[in-house]
DNA sequence: TAGTGGTCTAGACCACTGC
DNA sequence: CAGTGGTCTAGACCACTAT
């Protein structure tokens, strides 16, 4: 950095100092190394520890730094793929996907889902709850509707909610034959609930992957998945079988 | 403060705040209307101005709001739905769709880009601009890397850059037979000149889709597009033909 | 208990938009 | 020009984590 026009640019404090910090990050700290706390680095820089800590919100949403209350600031690993679609299409739970299926309620979707599904508003569907852990990290929530229509023999199963019950539907489900998926993702911030699952604050941002599995010429299950946006890259196809571990970038010096 | 329960649960006032603008919007507001300005509003809820602006930046993170500087903070309509990946893998620029050339520099790539495409560290590559826009509004920005391996032919062609050499690079990218493509989607912030072009502020979040286009078993170009977190709803797949517009929810009262 | 990040305040000034 | 959102400050207190 050195130099700093004057002329023409009042770039805002927190922008500069975040691509001081950026090349700071990149040469001088290592992975998971822990930075000098708030006041110090505010101080350190000459500015308040409220344009500070822009600066690092910023660097936290490009998922350089991770921030844990009571404990401290540290460089976060490169962001890890999880692959999110591939070539062939599958329900969810089928083959072993990296998914844990943990709870499931007959309840109200909310209204957006029951328009996809096309079921009553007040309708009770099959509402999965599952969890999607990579390299020993929680790095997904969601939610699984599916209408009692596309699992008309689920009435024997005995469990009425809890863990096997969620696995008996998705059995069910693989039943049907599957006929195409629409996913869309869509930035977020984590709710409540969804925060508490995945290690983070409410708010949080998050990248919501919302997917329509098709069978039988409707809708027959609609996935509302979150995932973290600050440890995550969702990654679709496989490009012929090349499946290289991606993220270059970043190293320590 | 007046009171407010002391009971176990001190949810942050912008937390609360964000809920109960998020009423507001849902029963008060129609798409496109102004809402009073910050300085009001944070009166009439009885916080300081900081506190509103975080439940603001919250809701906007959302989709929810847009708030222009100098004119004020808008109600905004439901994300659009922008296609980004389908069943049928084309070239960038191959048919019609919906991005514009804008121009084309040979330039070194970055680090994250070169090892991608196998080239040399310093070695110029094709580096072509284009834009998308949707519904007339800017919805994202791109940079397409293309090594000179890739398009060998291109040393006949004039225009040493600008709209019509990109078109150039584009037309002989195309008589490469498309192999596969690799995708992932992250999240980032925009660069000073993405958020020109996307007319945002620096720093906006923003939806980064990487993509590797592979032909002759190699990475024949990469191309990198940021899309506006705020107003865009990535789209994958095609779903059987079925392609319905999306994103129900919202509605004025 | 000491130290961290998270929340909140009440002000100030700046940059931009529109009239 | 007046009015808007964007930036910045200097403080205070709270919630959480580790020791």
């Amino acid at each position: 950095m050195g130099t700093t026009q004057l002329e023409t640019v009042p770039e805002p404090k927190y922008w500069h100092l975040k691509n001081v910090l950026t090349e700071a990050l990149d040469s001088e700290f290592s992975v998971g190394e822990i930075l000098p706390n708030e006041r110090d680095l505010a101080a350190r820089y000459g500015v308040a520890r409220a344009t500070l800590r822009q600066a690092l919100e910023q660097l936290e949403l490009e998922g350089r730094l991770q921030r844990r209350r009571g404990v401290g600031t540290t460089v976060a690993p490169p962001r890890m793929g999880v692959a999110v679609g591939s070539e062939e299409q599958t329900w969810p739970g089928e083959g072993d996907d990296a998914w844990q299926a943990a709870d499931c309620q007959a309840a109200p979707a909310p209204p957006a889902v029951t328009e996809l599904l096309e079921t009553g508003r007040e309708e009770d569907v099959h509402t999965v709850r599952r969890t999607r852990v990579s390299h020993g990290q929680p790095v997904a929530a969601e939610l699984l509707y599916v209408p009692d229509a596309s699992v008309p023999d689920l009435s024997g199963i005995d469990a009425p909610s809890g863990a096997a019950r969620a696995r008996a539907v998705l059995r069910e489900l693989h039943r049907l034959e599957l006929e195409g998926e629409y996913r869309a993702v869509e930035l977020g911030s984590a709710s409540a609930e969804d925060a508490k699952e995945l290690d983070r604050l409410p708010g949080s941002p998050v990248l919501v992957v919302t997917t329509r599995f098709y069978a039988g010429g409707r809708t027959a299950a609609v996935s509302v998945a979150t995932y973290r946006a600050d440890t995550c890259r969702l990654t679709f196809g496989d490009a012929g079988g090349v499946e290289i571990d991606p993220t270059p970038e970043r190293r320590a010096s």
